[in-house]
RNA sequence: GGAGGAAUACCCAAGUGGUUGAAGGGAUCGGUCUUGAAAACCGACAGGACGUGCAAGCGUCGCAAGGGUUCGAAUCCCUUUUCCUCCGCCA
């Protein structure tokens, strides 16, 4: 949620920043109407507020007095109705406003690239060169069907199309990367482990930006509204702090979990249909970090240079860029996406996807900081970024690892976590 | 799922309608004393949001959350959430 003050008072820059965003924003013109309202009510209604406590007061002092308090209470009388219809002028302006900075994206980053779609976006670093073959490389949906490591149509008949059933090696293959990206983070680069629920409420959704815009993006529990599956850990782990005041030397402070995530995919159709790219249910490593202000952009290259080490480690070649300002997500001030080399779209692929989206989501779940025990509570900074989808790994080392005879190489330093196995044939 | 109980500051805790605009203790911070520390003593210590003002300040809200009753609510009523105890069920 952007600051409703700044809003008010920087609103042309705020309405020409939005703007690098593709959407229409001129609904905002009224927010400034709104909030114009809404503090001539407050200072109205604050008035009539005073004098009633004075005279309330007045009224206790003269009852022990024994006094006569009727006409006290009849200058009260006028005053009432006043308020009760003030009171719900107001209640109605402040949700009106909400709905609107609820609904309003975050503004991009100054320095974040222009332009309108993906196409745009700028191309920071590549790490690696995509895998030369010398035989024709297979998509790892075939690669699967044949070595039986993932069965889609009894996954279909199970649940429906977009889940997969992992087996055999398949099976340990994505449970070792999941062991393996954890190891790496919490023992090489200083995240604390979580294993959050995957079921989450409204507040949470709202707090980190999924909802109210995104309702139809998630999965919701039939026999409770309020329940919703995750989409990625980032809601649970980010709301871990919401309503919380931390103190600012703790800072900063990451986290890393694993949860399976649930999308609906609702505008996906006809896209990624095959293989395990795009499914409604897959697993992540999500990283996560709360920073001062001050060191949110240090932290963020850190934790995409994080993310970017499991690559490393599994020796995949991949390439970092920085979405453009029209391909931000809805939260994000600034997003790199780490995009490994897969073989079957020949071409790189995302594989992670790391924002800062400085105090925007720090402000929908009221997340704040102390510099000192006594200093006013300031908004955190959150970032987070995958690290790194599971699934895609998977697909990424079938393919790039395959060999002529059919059989995938497993990388070496995820043979410990494969009973040293050194091929799935 | 059923029956009870609870929720006040960092912690413990008083408080059942009108100087409670929240007692007391502990912890913490500052000071006196001390070579230093402890103890003792003195002082500070209920947050935060919003509004207003150049500012000092003032005002509104605030005792789990949200409503309501009342001139006035931590205190009465309703709803919700969380926790505890017992019973049932269950991995």
């Amino acid at each position: 949620m952007l600051d409703q003050k700044f809003v008010r008072e920087n609103f042309a820059e705020v309405k020409e920043r939005l703007s690098l965003r593709n959407g229409d924003f001129s609904y905002l013109d009224n927010f400034l109407k709104l909030d114009e309202e809404r503090r001539k009510i407050i200072v109205e209604v604050e008035e009539l507020k005073a004098r009633k406590n004075a005279i309330s007061k007045q009224i206790g002092i003269y009852k022990r007095e024994n006094k006569d308090v009727t006409p006290l209470l009849e200058e009260m009388d006028l005053d009432d109705d006043r308020i009760k219809t003030l009171d719900e002028r107001l209640r109605d302006l402040e949700e009106e406003i909400k709905l609107i900075m609820l609904n309003t994206p975050n503004l991009p980053n100054k320095n974040v690239p222009r332009g309108t779609s993906s196409e745009d976006n700028v191309e920071i670093r590549r790490w690696g060169e995509p895998t030369k073959f010398t035989f024709t490389p297979k998509p790892h949906w075939d690669l699967a069907e044949t070595l039986d490591l993932i069965d889609f149509e009894r996954a279909g008949k199970i649940t429906g199309s977009r889940f997969a059933i992992y087996k055999k090696l398949g099976a340990k293959l994505e449970r070792a990367l999941i062991t393996f990206m954890l190891d790496v983070h919490t023992q090489l680069h200083g995240y604390e482990e979580q294993l959050p629920p995957v079921i989450v409420n409204r507040d949470s959704m709202t707090g980190t930006g999924q909802l109210p815009k995104f309702e139809e993006e998630a999965f919701k529990l039939y026999n409770n509204q309020n329940y919703f599956l995750v989409p990625t850990a980032e809601v649970p782990v980010t709301n871990y702090y919401r309503n919380e005041i931390l103190n600012g030397d703790d800072l900063p402070i990451s986290f890393c979990a694993y949860t399976p995530c649930f999308r609906a995919e609702a505008g996906a159709a006809g896209r990624d249909t095959r293989g395990i790219i795009r499914q409604h249910q897959f697993n992540k490593v999500e990283l996560v970090k709360f920073a001062k202000p001050e060191e949110s952009y240090d932290c963020l290259e850190q934790l995409t240079r994080d993310a970017e080490h499991i690559l490393q480690l599994l020796e995949l070649p991949y390439r970092v860029v920085e979405l453009c300002a029209g391909d931000l997500g809805f939260s994000s001030a600034k997003t790199y996406d780490i995009e490994v080399w897969l073989p079957s779209y020949n071409d790189y692929k995302e594989i992670s996807s790391c924002s800062n989206f400085e105090d925007y989501q720090a402000r929908r779940a009221n997340i704040r900081f102390r510099r000192a025990p006594k200093a006013k509570p300031e908004f955190v900074h959150t970032l987070n970024g995958s690290g790194l989808a599971v699934g895609r790994t998977w697909a990424a080392i079938v393919e790039n690892y395959q060999q002529e005879d059919g059989s995938i190489l497993i990388p070496k330093v995820l043979r410990p976590y494969m009973g040293g196995l050194e091929y799935i044939r």
